[in-house]
DNA sequence: TAATTTCGCTTGCGATTTGCAAGTACAAAG
DNA sequence: CTTTGTACTTGCAAATCGCAAGCGAAATTA
């Protein structure tokens, strides 16, 4: 999973060889915007993700340190997963994502409201957020 | 390539499906920072996409309505792909991914130097950028 | 005008990745 | 000491990727 080569210098290109697929955001954006942060917790969103590719995710995730893993404060089996900072920096694809999104299709409400709160002063709610996730 | 079922109703998830891979966003990028236009602008490019792919990827950014293809002014065999106004508006994303990658990596003098000015002051330079694409 | 090159793809095929189902390890609860 | 819950791993078929070669039509060259 940890690609050796890069393919150019480009900083997308770059971006892309590390979350450029159909499921590590939907983990970031799990981590970001609802309490889940366990591995069963991922497996019951809606899109289903199949448990070895999940397990592949968090492993590369973790890997390029956009996640980091502990302990489950209430037990020693349980894993929790959540944002580091270069994760937690990740905050204004996300919403610029949802932005554009929601300019060409039907965006559920909840993700609505969030969207407004984030366009009426980016600067001020990307902050916000940031300090909620730590 | 066009996938008829969704997974959810997560902008997120919708938008991963269709440029969550590791090829379609490099195809946006050419068309937004480069005069690259043409199926062999993009084979050009440092990350060598293959034939097949690209073609497949023009394809379906074309069916989302991301691209559109036209004859190139100069000859009948050449095509001419550019962005529509729902491709432009994926200028945000773009700069936000590269705002996110200059943070944690090392960036070319020339990306630098956009994205200073983009997060300067980050409405009007997407205002401009919107309109000297169309 | 005949041969050659250019351009935008398509095809074949082996290698890799995905997605589903089932299984495993192991701590904790009963 | 059996059962349950949690976090994965494994096997395997199907889909996708990536490389090389080919193809058809327009343009260029001889």
């Amino acid at each position: 999973m940890a690609d050796s080569k890069k393919r150019s210098d480009c900083p997308v290109s770059c971006s892309l060889e590390i979350w450029g697929d159909k499921w590590s955001l939907l983990i970031v954006r799990d981590l970001m915007f609802t309490k889940q942060c366990t591995y069963g917790d991922f497996l019951k969103s809606d899109e289903k993700i199949a448990t070895n590719i999940l397990a592949a995710r968090l492993k590369s995730l973790e890997e390029v340190g956009i996640i980091e893993r502990t302990e489950h404060p209430d037990s020693k089996r349980k894993m929790s997963y959540k944002l580091t900072t270069k994760g937690v920096d990740m905050v204004p694809i996300l919403f610029e994502i949802i932005a554009w999104a929601d300019k060409y299709s039907t965006i559920p409400k909840e993700q609505k409201t969030l969207l407004k709160k984030y366009k009426k002063d980016k600067e001020a709610f990307i902050k916000t957020s940031i300090k909620e996730l730590k």
